[in-house]
RNA sequence: GCAGACGUAGCUCAGUAGGUUAGAGCGUCGGAUUGUGGCUCCGAAGGUCGGUGGUUCGAAUCCACCCGUCUGUACCA
């Protein structure tokens, strides 16, 4: 026997989805409600293209001319490498520095788009998401990182996430810098060192203090007992950032902070430089109301380590994930940013600072399911005008009657598929959720009339109709009125039931 | 990347001392009912048993490698 031919498998690439119309509306209603936030801060949008030039991002091996992993890149055909930008703040760069004698600094602006990371996808994390960023370019004081705190906490409960369920965290890098130096890993040759010990702290949340101290000292194991090497700092110097980063045993407002700094590192001018940095915006933000209910200093924050040069804050929510199968999720940041004050200047060589954050939309939305902060936007599905003369002269009719619904704001269509089997035209109303059909056969026609089927009603009185017969002569939920009264009768029952899904949804 | 678990129909899963033609439920499609959704009944389609190679008279089952999924971990702008 010949061989079956083999058929071409679809497939999706994996850590990607193809996306619902749920999710679409649902995305596009968070969108709507960030943005509104935006534009009352006065930002503007701007939008940049998903492809740069790869070392426009940043992204080359020192050593090869070939990019980075953990960028999609392909390569033109004059050679050039383009990569698909990974975040939406260095195509941001680039574009300001490109027009930066058009641009009038300081610079407010938002854009939300599409970003590829090529790496292992899991659960929630996906190589393609959405980002809705914010940043103020050319702007150099601690009132702007304020700002863009605030900003983000306006955000979150825009959102819908109440007060004191989610919390911005803010610190500044120059405190870690100076912290460093204080137990002796400045200077170039430490800068290895350096980096495990920042990694070691931004794990605090996810191993607890002790996993960092592990961390920071010979190591730790995991559950499947790998073993990841740690900073092999002396117990001396753990213990110094262990205090440091223990945000439990101190207040966290702008006095007491940098008393806690002061009390660990002895007034070390230049984490107590940088702690000041940080009281004055904590005092700023205060003095808008905003309290340590939503926006808090914490010495822990520790953020990207490639080009944040000060203020780093993230959006933390403080309500349990659960996944589908009702596990509490490690939920981490769903959003964050920082000041990034040299990412101009690789363009420009001109001294531009820079202050900024990123909301992970896709990330946001998943825990708001989860609040039930969701509103799946109910969009009703069309009323069916169904087909049960094929002539044109009736055609004709059928999509007068669905040009009519529509002129009135009502979702409509007429039946596109095989019309002759008129079974088929309501089980296909029923399953695409349809509120409503319109039939008109050619007895309706000759007597002017219309058959309005109520199909909400009709699945209800279902459940207490047994045999078939029954079920189809009853014709249950379904009345016969004047063609003239289409859009009257059709308005007034969907009107009916949208009041019955309100009281519903109360009870 | 590293470590571990897993991979049988669209979905959820049966199926091993290697042994005819690999099964069920749900779903899909058709019919009973060509002008009425649901229920019920009858019938059908759907599988390279993740892939490749090996051991064997014979592999869904045993071995090796690869791919994919899940969990942890590393990296994460």
């Amino acid at each position: 026997m010949a061989k079956k031919p083999s058929k071409l498998k679809a497939r999706l690439p994996r850590g990607f989805v193809d996306r619902s119309a749920d999710d679409i509306r649902a995305t596009d209603e968070m969108l709507l409600k960030i943005r509104k936030v935006y534009e009352q801060y006065g930002f503007d949008p701007v939008e940049t293209p998903a492809f740069e030039y790869t070392d426009c991002l940043g992204k080359f091996l020192p050593d090869t001319d070939r990019p980075n992993a953990g960028v999609f890149s392909v390569q033109d055909d004059d050679e050039q490498w383009m990569s698909l930008r990974y975040d939406l703040t260095a195509p941001l760069a680039r574009h300001v520095s490109e027009n930066i004698n058009e641009i009038q600094l300081p610079y407010r602006t938002y854009r939300a788009g599409w970003v590829f990371r090529n790496e292992k996808p899991g659960p929630g994390r996906f190589r393609q998401f959405m980002q809705f960023d914010a940043d103020t370019v050319g702007a150099p004081g601690v009132q702007a990182d304020a700002e863009m705190c605030m900003m983000m906490a306006d955000t979150m409960e825009a959102l819908g996430i109440p007060r004191g369920q989610y919390v911005i965290r803010v610190n500044n890098r120059k405190v870690l810098d100076g912290v460093m130096e204080a137990i002796g890993l400045g200077g170039e040759e430490n800068a290895e060192r350096r980096l495990t010990v920042l990694r070691a702290i931004d794990k605090l949340d996810k191993f607890g203090i002790e996993g960092v101290k592990l961390l920071l000292g010979e190591g730790r194991k995991d559950e499947s007992g790998d073993f990841t090497k740690g900073a092999g700092l002396g117990a001396i110097q753990i213990d110094m950032i262990a205090k440091l980063i223990d945000t439990k045993s101190i207040e966290t407002g702008p006095k007491s902070f940098n008393e806690h700094l002061d009390y660990i590192f002895d007034e070390h001018p230049n984490i107590s430089y940088a702690g000041a940095d940080l009281g004055d915006l904590v005092n700023l933000v205060q003095s808008c109301g905003y309290g340590t209910d939503r926006i808090i200093a914490d010495p822990s924050v520790v953020r990207g380590l490639e080009y944040y040069t000060g203020m780093v804050y993230e959006a933390e929510l403080l309500f349990d994930v659960t996944n589908e199968k009702g596990e509490v999720v490690q939920f981490g940041s769903v959003g964050g940013g920082g000041r990034y004050d040299g990412l101009v200047k690789r363009f420009t060589g001109r001294d531009v600072p820079a202050t900024g954050f990123s909301i992970g939309v896709s990330r946001l939305m998943t825990a708001l399911k989860n609040l039930g902060k969701l509103n799946t936007v109910d969009v009703v599905a069309p009323v069916l005008v169904t087909v049960m003369d094929g002539d044109t002269d009736a055609l004709g009719r059928y999509q007068q009657m669905v040009q009519e619904l529509r002129h009135a704001g009502i979702r409509a269509e007429m039946y596109q598929g095989n019309w002759k089997k008129f079974g088929n035209q309501l089980k296909y109303a029923d399953r695409r959720n349809c509120p409503i059909a319109i039939i008109q056969g050619s007895d309706e026609f000759a007597a002017g009339d219309i058959q309005i089927k109520d199909l909400i009603e009709g699945k209800r009185l279902s459940e207490e109709i047994a045999d078939n017969v029954t079920w189809r002569e009853s014709r249950p939920a379904q009345m016969t009125v004047k063609r003239g009264e289409l859009v009257a009768k059709v308005s007034e029952l969907l009107g009916q039931q949208a009041e019955d899904r309100r009281k519903a949804a109360e009870a």
